[in-house]
DNA sequence: CAGGATCCTTTACGATACTG
DNA sequence: CAGTATCGTAAAGGATCCTG
């Protein structure tokens, strides 16, 4: 009768791997960190504002994740009364519940090319 | 001429974004976080018992993550002097580095659950 | 036990053209 | 301007079988 490795597999433990995955599905592909990203920094851009910033997405990736960040409450789309129309997208206050994530990602990022450089001067 | 909406696209900004960029290609995929949870919650385990933790993996994903993460230094593999052989896998060191991060993202994703309770009470 | 090889399905992503 | 539609490619992931 071999030994069995047993880990921490209680409810606590269950109920934070599956906050974790519900995190990666919100946040998943490629390119919603970096929308998020830009709107945090400047609030208040317009779909061809946010084409441009975020460096080499198309027309129907842009369109496709605003809409899915737009159903997790996480950007607004406000149509403006223009012509031609123009829209407005911004951060939402519970998108903005995000930073502290994005800014771990960011400072583990940083760090890890810091590591890269430090481990080739060997 | 119309208006151009400036955002912040200092050296910093774009420095943060490339460090987003790195530590979402370093945890890309379905399974990234499962094991490193996993591992960090019960350290040294073998690759059954990875399979069986990390709950619907297959082999073959298994050990091409566990590759790639032991290729950036996230755990280490040990291949054990026993018949048939095993191997323990275990965060490294640096590993654990990705705990505040880890953290971060379960904090958020029961906080958003908890939001989607909220939201159905009214 | 640990994992590679093979085959297959599905999803993500991208380029381009078009519309109100 | 702000998208949608269409088409095509590539990558991710899964099931199963096989081997030292």
């Amino acid at each position: 009768m071999r030994k069995k490795a047993v880990i921490n597999n209680s409810p606590v433990c269950q109920v934070r791997m599956q906050a974790i995955s519900d995190t990666m599905s919100i946040l998943s592909g490629k390119w919603k960190f970096h929308i998020l990203g830009t709107l945090i920094e400047g609030d208040k851009l317009g779909f061809m504002d946010l084409l441009r910033e975020v460096k080499g997405i198309g027309t129907k990736m842009l369109s496709k994740e605003l809409q899915d960040l737009e159903m997790n409450q996480l950007v607004s789309r406000t149509v403006m009364n223009t012509k031609p129309i123009t829209v407005e997208y911004s951060i939402t206050k519970y998108g903005k519940t995000l930073s502290p994530l994005i800014d771990e990602m960011a400072k583990w990022g940083i760090e890890y090319r810091q590591s890269m450089i430090d481990a080739e001067r060997d």
